[in-house]
DNA sequence: GTATTTATTTTAAGGGTTAAAGTAAATCAA
DNA sequence: TTGATTTACTTTAACCCTTAAAATAAATAC
């Protein structure tokens, strides 16, 4: 005669083992007990149930059997058909869409080129039904259900109200895109900063996995970063916290593209630094307020290979860096400090007067353990964050729909 | 033949109970069901238990019954004699110490004068023994249990390790005070921030309850400050987050006691303030590095009756100030920044300054929507907040050793 | 073939919550 | 005064969830 369902126990730990099997692949029942703080008993009843549902299966044994002696371990694992998420990163001038299985696998990948700086809002809207629409039809034959759609934006985004605020590919403010695409594809959108996704997906890496407070910073045209605290990103009032780039080096400094005066993007992105150099060195032409990945290069390569204006040039970058990095240090006291993004390429003409300049800039109680490193650069790791944040956000989604079609 | 007890949701309930009391006063078993979302046979069954224990009180019913039809209500208060904790602030050449009871009212608060500065590490933790054993023995009559003691100390503390790793007020390092003093009071020992105490009790007052997101900037000799993260301290890896003081506002600026060159501290603090003041001034005398009270005040009304060095003085903190909160919007946007600390006395001479400093340096659309206010200062608010959270700390340990003495 | 080992499932109990029913204690209305 | 009404609290009888223990399953070791 009751209704309870106000338990939560339940819910969570049969989230806890779909998060188990998508983070470690197949695993036995026992090990996810042992791995959740379950019993083994509670796994066999949540796994009949998803087995049910048809979000999980059991892995036929293998067949040269693995030694040891008793009962050998039946293993079971993410249906990959359950559902399938999409991915959709917004930069400037490109486009990238990619679909992800319910276990988290990347299954299709595509790129296109499109005048992001032209649109209008609706333009983008209809660019992106379009883009979706097509790649559904394509690309979605077998999966059970479209779960969600992430779209990765450069720049301040509202995760919460699905509001573009404000974007370098885009050249209006204020999009709310989320709800129209939702609404278009009848499945849950989540609207997310580039960097949070590339955060989250290094914060996954074994290598950084004892670093709950993660700071990343991505160098490329603009500056962006992602502070993740115990793991998940931190958004602050609007979603416009961890504008790492346009905290200040120098008061009354160097022009931003935001505007402003002295942000340590005007120092350290890739505008800024082809801008210091295209007035003093022989550099490869074209645009050279969106200098190209070559152009780039090139600047880089003068500076490693020993020209001194090109040092000059990195050398002061490396000191904006690093004053801002103290900041961050000062205030986040993070584990780790990730630097990547396609900027990573100048690293090496940076790091020395970066680390220099926060040693000056903080005393040793301050500065910490923190540890402060590069990582190499993939323009993929965007979207794959972004297809495990979307599964994760829609997990829940995913299994009361199952449930609910289970009954029927 | 079963030993669940891995069920947190009675736990859960309980002591969302106690806290609902703890922050809103008496309140009637209904709305307590409402408060935290549990029916109200939940909460009979919560209160039967927690009146055995002596955790909490039935108030009699009020002479001037209240209007309405119906049964009356009958109102559950904490017993405020269950427990009662001590917290201690340790300032420099001052301790304060003061008692809280169970429902988080102060009953007694004492003041001394200590040379900090002096005393070793040894040193300290004898006299705090022995001012806390007399307090004990004079103020904790008719109390059940002393549930914890909380130091509130300026500085940069590990309160996971219970150690003050640097502060101020002390000439030593890195001493593991709370493992020493637990053991001699036999009762959980929390270190703290002084600033994170701070901001716990602004942040529990209504005019501030939508501000998940707050930060809390105290002046005064030196600047600390504290950043609530969903309402909860953000301490970072080594517990060194929030040091705003040491945010960089120029490069190789002026010196800091910390050491380094261009820290907000060394533009802003009270000994920053009376350093660039003295030598064009005609001031109290005094030391002159730890500026008294009373010359501060001195100062501050030669900037707020228009003494020009005076203002250039203030102005020029205000710009370093407005630089610093910049940084801090930037990176954590918060919902609110409060400015607090006896330093707020020349708040008026540096508001200008500041306000000017943030709009030049950041777009509107990184200014967002934080408000910035400064706040009144109230020397024993650090107190009262180390009060609460060391409330907040043992509550679990309260109930678990009230339900143990209850069973025998 | 039997003992041993390990994995999974079943069973029975126990803790927790709640809707509904029951009880208590007030006001309102005649 | 008395009964209807209203609101608060308590008791009861489900129901859900979890787990220890027992049972079962499926391998290896000897």
């Amino acid at each position: 005669m009751a209704l309870p369902s106000t338990d939560t126990s339940r819910h969570d730990n049969t989230l806890a083992v779909i998060r188990t099997l998508r983070d470690q692949g197949p695993v036995a029942r026992v090990d996810l007990g042992a791995l959740n703080g379950i019993s083994s008993a509670t796994v066999t009843s949540i796994s009949a149930e998803l087995l049910q549902q048809g979000l999980i299966t059991e892995r036929p044994p293998e067949i040269p059997r693995p030694s040891g002696r008793g009962r050998p371990k039946t293993l079971v694992e993410l249906n990959p058909q359950a559902a399938c998420v999409v991915c959709i990163k917004l930069s400037i001038n490109e486009i990238q869409l990619v679909v992800g299985d319910f276990s988290g696998q990347v299954r299709h990948s595509e790129h296109h080129a499109v005048p992001t700086l032209t649109l209008s809002a609706d333009d983008l809207e209809a660019l992106l039904e379009e883009k979706i629409s097509a790649i559904c039809a394509q690309q979605l034959k077998g999966f059970q259900r479209l779960a969600g759609i992430c779209l990765a934006v450069q720049g301040v985004v509202s995760s919460q109200s699905g509001t573009i605020i404000w974007s370098p590919a885009l050249s209006f403010r204020n999009a709310p895109i989320s709800a129209r695409i939702a609404e278009r594809f009848h499945c849950s959108v989540l609207l997310e900063n580039d960097a949070n996704c590339i955060a989250s997906v290094l914060a996954a890496q074994p290598a950084y996995a004892d670093c709950p407070n993660l700071v990343v910073i991505m160098l490329g045209y603009g500056i962006g970063m992602s502070v993740l605290i115990n793991g998940v990103p931190y958004l602050g009032a609007n979603g416009s916290a961890a504008e790492f780039g346009h905290s200040k080096y120098q008061p009354d400094g160097a022009l931003c593209a935001c505007g402003r005066r002295g942000c340590i993007e005007a120092y350290a992105s890739d505008y800024a630094l082809y801008r210091a150099a295209a007035d003093h060195l022989n550099l490869p032409s074209g645009d050279s307020a969106h200098p190209s990945e070559q152009q780039m290069q090139a600047l880089t390569q003068l500076a490693l290979n020993g020209d001194p204006a090109a040092q000059r040039i990195y050398a002061e970058a490396g000191r904006a860096l690093g004053i801002g990095i103290a900041n961050v240090l000062a205030l986040f006291n993070p584990d780790l400090v990730l630097i990547t993004g396609s900027g990573v390429r100048g690293f090496d003409a940076m790091q020395a007067t970066m680390h220099h300049a926060i040693d000056e800039a903080l005393v040793t109680e301050l500065r910490g353990s923190t540890r402060i490193e590069s990582c190499a650069w993939d323009r993929d790791m965007t979207c794959m964050g972004g297809i495990a944040m979307a599964l994760h956000a829609t997990d829940a989604q995913t299994l009361s729909e199952s449930q609910a079609s289970a009954v029927s």
